[in-house]
RNA sequence: CGGGGCGUAGCGCAGCCUGGUAGCGCACCUGCCUUGGGCGCAGGGGGUCGUUGGUUCAAAUCCGACCGCCCCGACCA
């Protein structure tokens, strides 16, 4: 296509609400403009490179059996409220109201919406098993969305739902949808890792997710170095570092003393002269509206997936100051489990075993020394603690590391929620009814976008990967009024389309300058340069990625760069 | 929902403190010039100063309410 033709609205300054990389760059180079919080219009860029990363979603998933279907983003509130999720979904659910004061919202997803089409129409276990899958806007009113295209409140994914007989069925679906995804991303030009996941309110046992590593990101992924466990940090399990100090020995029976002012872990660890691995640190929480007390070593966190997750808790919070005062006759800061009723009481497995500890004394201003679990109180034991960067990993001993990442992509085994739940039956081939058993397969669109450009951005702008750029080269003749760059710089591009490839002619009449830098912004990863050289017969040949240069015939120009995009689509560049 | 910041031309900003009816750079339009990294010269167009109430002879400027957007945190199938 031609430039002069096309609306690209680069910006020469940075857009002073845009802060993240890819936020910044996305704007800077015309592929989106911002409509409301968290909702975005795609331009022409934008749409050209979404479109091709949808293409390869779909002849991924199409590889596997998946069948594509488009589902109406406007439900009754009847199918949410019969999953239960109408009231779990909270203020996250655009809600409205039709001209008959019908409730109504926007899809968040579409588990409800499969299942009532499974329902009506899967009858016998020769049906199964089935997959699924749409590519369209979901709807999610985010408390804050932000990072540009990152997190936003209208989104495209691909969703995909199977259906099987049984949980071998389930694992041969799930892993069809984990090579499928392996492929989609390594396509689409991306370093990413999958790890383990919690899977949430979904419920489900085994779920992954698949992260691409950026300072943008917003999550957590532990990773081994050595064994290659990776698991999202709300999951991940390791060997806790050694306590710093033996715990004294005997059978000694909890004192009091005095710690004026001492609140903090690192506090009292100053004052006693003893490691904040010696302490207990006493967390006050509220459980679906009980209080919990939870216990970890003085300088381990706390994971609250973890939390709630041994207590099955639907919502979990830290307790109110003024609760803690009420329940403990002491402010935080001086609380502990000994003497502790009417509450349950978990430790983390890090606790198990240790003697004589400090914690607590539930008054103000004292602590305890020679405090023993499982003597001087029960706890349940449980795994709570958050992994900490350098912990050793279970598997291997080698030492962990902690990584931001995006979320790109995150599958999961439903089970059979929806199914019982919602009334799906088909009968097995005993004639017996059972319902199904279920997965649900995710990869937001934007975010492959998003992560490519904060992956591969450099101080220039943009510098996609072949598969997911708008086009696959520019062809900048450097002086519009030279007619000879001009004729040279057509052939080349009618060259490239001869060849099946896209390309782009800039035959705006701009300075070089101004070419070079919004073909650098926008990111096309090949640019063939017609200008000085053509009196040789020569013209150039640059990679976006690198800046790259080399010099090329003009005749074999085309051929030079179809060859190197076939390349890098092979080595998903 | 808690904390912080911002709203003046398409974009980036100044003006506000100390009220007197709006300015700069980029972009845009016209002409000339220039053509290997956002060129030069000349001329020009474009703004209900987020909305609304109040104070005042007079409000972008002072006071109040509201709305929107960004950032940090909480939250996040």
């Amino acid at each position: 296509m031609r430039w002069s033709q096309l609306f690209i609205p680069t910006l020469r300054e940075d857009p002073a609400e845009a802060e993240v990389v890819s936020h910044r760059l996305l704007l800077r180079a015309g592929y989106i403009r911002q409509l409301a919080a968290g909702v975005y219009s795609y331009l022409f860029l934008a749409q050209r490179s979404l479109n091709r990363i949808i293409g390869i979603v779909r002849q991924e998933m199409d590889a596997i059996g998946g069948q594509e279907f488009l589902l109406p983003a406007l439900h009754p509130a009847e199918v949410w409220q019969e999953s239960g999720r109408w009231d779990v979904m909270g203020n996250d659910m655009f809600r409205l109201k039709d001209r008959n004061a019908h409730d109504m919202c926007l899809g968040m997803t579409h588990e409800e919406v499969m299942t009532v089409i499974a329902r009506g129409e899967l009858r016998s276990y020769k049906q199964l098993p089935q997959i699924w899958y749409q590519i369209q806007n979901k709807f999610r009113d985010e408390p804050r969305p932000r990072s540009g295209l990152m997190r936003v409140r209208q989104f495209i994914m691909k969703d995909s739902y199977t259906f099987d007989m049984d949980a071998a069925g389930l694992d041969v679906a799930y892993q069809k949808h984990y090579q499928a995804y392996c492929r989609i991303f390594s396509r689409c030009g991306l370093k990413y890792v999958a790890v383990e996941a919690h899977s949430g309110a979904m419920g489900g046992s085994q779920s992954h997710e698949f992260m691409v590593k950026s300072p943008a990101g917003e999550d957590w992924v532990v990773e081994c170095p050595k064994c290659g466990y990776a698991a999202n940090l709300e999951k991940a399990v390791s060997h806790p570092s050694p306590a710093q100090g033996p715990d004294p020995d005997g059978d000694l029976t909890p004192e009091e003393f005095h710690t004026p002012g001492r609140k903090t872990i690192a506090e009292v660890a100053e004052f006693t002269g003893l490691p904040e691995t010696s302490q207990m640190k006493s967390l006050v929480m509220v459980a679906d509206g009980q209080p919990v007390l939870a216990l970890l070593r003085g300088d381990h966190q706390l994971s609250e997936t973890k939390f709630a997750g041994a207590l099955g808790a639907k919502e979990i919070r830290p307790a109110h100051p003024q609760e803690i005062v009420e329940w403990f006759g002491a402010e935080a800061g001086s609380l502990g489990p000994v003497g502790v009723t009417g509450m349950r009481i978990l430790a983390d497995l890090a606790l198990q075993g240790r003697r004589n500890m400090i914690a607590g004394a539930n008054k103000d201003d004292h602590h305890l020394r020679h405090v023993t679990p499982d003597e001087d109180f029960k706890p349940e034991y449980r795994d709570l603690r958050q992994v900490a960067s350098g912990d050793a990993c279970t598997g291997c001993g080698g030492e962990l590391a902690l990584d931001k990442t995006i979320e790109i992509g995150h599958i999961f085994k439903l089970g059979y929620r929806y199914s019982e739940g919602m009334g799906l039956r088909v009968l097995n081939a005993e004639g017996k009814e059972v319902a199904p058993i279920m997965g649900s397969y995710g990869i937001g669109i934007e975010r492959i976008l998003s992560s490519a450009v904060e992956l591969y951005a450099d101080s220039d702008g943009m510098a996609l990967p072949v598969a997911i750029a708008p086009f696959h080269v520019v062809i900048t003749p450097v002086n519009n009024a030279d007619a000879a760059q001009m004729k040279a710089a057509r052939e080349i591009y009618e060259g490239c389309r001869a060849l099946g490839l896209d390309p782009l002619l800039d035959d705006r009449d701009e300075r070089p300058g101004v070419k070079f830098k919004d073909a650098d912004l926008i990111g096309i990863p090949y640019r063939i340069t017609v200008g000085k050289k053509l009196a040789r017969g020569m013209v150039e040949l640059v990679e976006r990625r690198g800046k790259l240069t080399s010099e090329v015939e003009v005749g074999a120009a085309a051929a030079a760069v179809s060859q190197k995009i076939e390349s890098a689509l092979q080595d998903g560049h």
